[in-house]
DNA sequence: TATAATATCCTTGTATACAAAATACGAAGA
DNA sequence: TCTTCGTATTTTGTATACAAGGATATTATA
């Protein structure tokens, strides 16, 4: 399988390899405790063992993988309690980016948000899972770009990354949709009046959902 | 300037290398904006360009050193609203971690914060700025593991690590020493209390301090 | 059959080679 | 003098080569 570069744009191997690798491991297509094995990567993605070598000290220092002195990378176990800790983590980064979201958003990308808004909405009633988490994310990039800080922003990224695999099964539960408009709306009517404590109070909601459904898609494992 | 083995102990070169870069931006060494080229890097180490590379991929993912495309890494430059977004993020995250420290530390490692805490105060006495650092360090450093975390503590050492250099001029300052004291004997005492709204307060002003000194330290560039 | 010694293979860690892009420099022309 | 084009040099990005340690298999021996 040999990496395909869709964009023109320039992206240095070592930078696709992590990305392939990363989403590999979140996904669960390469499981905990599985050994990366330098040269079987680089023939499966058509590279040398160069940018896989990098990519792997990137996951390293991400903690995805964990390091056997002269024995290589292996894929780091995702435990129950690993994602606990990220989400809990999580939980105070978007508490933090609705409050500055509600203090700093301004005007343009209210209405942004409220343009997302209304295509989740859309995603919602056709029903395509895939779509619906696309605007989910969008909806939630707009808030966390409106909290104007970078940093954050690249967390909440990161972690949500980490999730992922998680996330996905969440959002294809139908009866979840409903439950995710109304959070939306509620959201979008919190940032609009600035009321930070109503804002919060339903992202905390929001992300508890999440944790219970997390729970329970691991206990099926 | 080879690189010397202390230890018999084996390190794969491209950790020697990644610890010694590092130190060299934190210490100031290498100053932002400066270009880091392997082959100089290589030569100056002694090792060859593989281990350089690889521990630049580690530092890029620090935030420590940012990439241009095709055009190498250089040393990342702090502005002063970057290190804002870092403190927001960080009042935050240290917030979260002395709640959960209060929560959940056990006697063992509430001892092991007390020895700590008699290790600073004896480092202040001897007035040595870079022992007062690794003292200070140290003390934090149990209370990220009382978190239970390993999440946050993971991302907490990153956040302090992109301080580190404003922060060593901040552990520089006398006058800093005696408030620092305090502030650890109000965090002990909190943590030993289990006051959660307690130790809150004492790690806000702890950070809005540090916020102030190095909001100071950096317009004098 | 079980065990120990040895040889072979595999994998990593490090060094080097090669290609392509970016930059710097200089000469030619307006 | 300034601009522009082209060449040379530097530096990165990627691939490959080589050495050493560890694992595995095989064979000899009890």
């Amino acid at each position: 399988m040999d990496i395909l570069m869709t964009t023109e744009e320039y992206l240095p191997l070592r930078d696709v390899v992590f990305k392939t690798l990363r989403q590999a491991i979140l996904k669960g297509e390469l499981k905990p405790g599985e050994r990366l094995m330098e040269i079987t990567l680089a023939k499966k993605l058509g590279v040398s063992r160069t940018p896989i070598r990098e990519a792997i000290r990137k996951l390293e220092l991400e903690g995805l993988v964990t390091m056997i002195p002269r024995r290589g990378a292996a894929v780091a176990g995702i435990t129950e309690k690993s994602l606990r800790d990220v989400l809990e983590v999580r939980k105070t980064l978007e508490d933090l980016a609705v409050e500055l979201a509600c203090k700093r958003m301004n005007e343009e990308q209210i209405k942004a948000l409220e343009e997302a808004e209304k295509a989740f909405c859309a995603a919602v009633e056709k029903g395509e899972p895939i779509e619906i988490a696309g605007a989910d994310e969008l909806f939630h990039d707009i808030i966390f770009a409106g909290t104007g800080n970078d940093k954050l922003v690249l967390l909440l990224n990161n972690l949500r990354e980490q999730m992922y695999r998680y996330r996905l099964e969440y959002v294809k539960n139908p009866k979840q949709w409903k439950l995710l408009l109304e959070e939306h709306d509620m959201i979008l009517e919190a940032v609009k009046n600035k009321d930070i404590s109503a804002a919060k109070s339903v992202i905390r909601m929001h992300i508890d959902n999440q944790e219970i459904a997390v729970a329970k898609s691991i206990k099926l494992n």
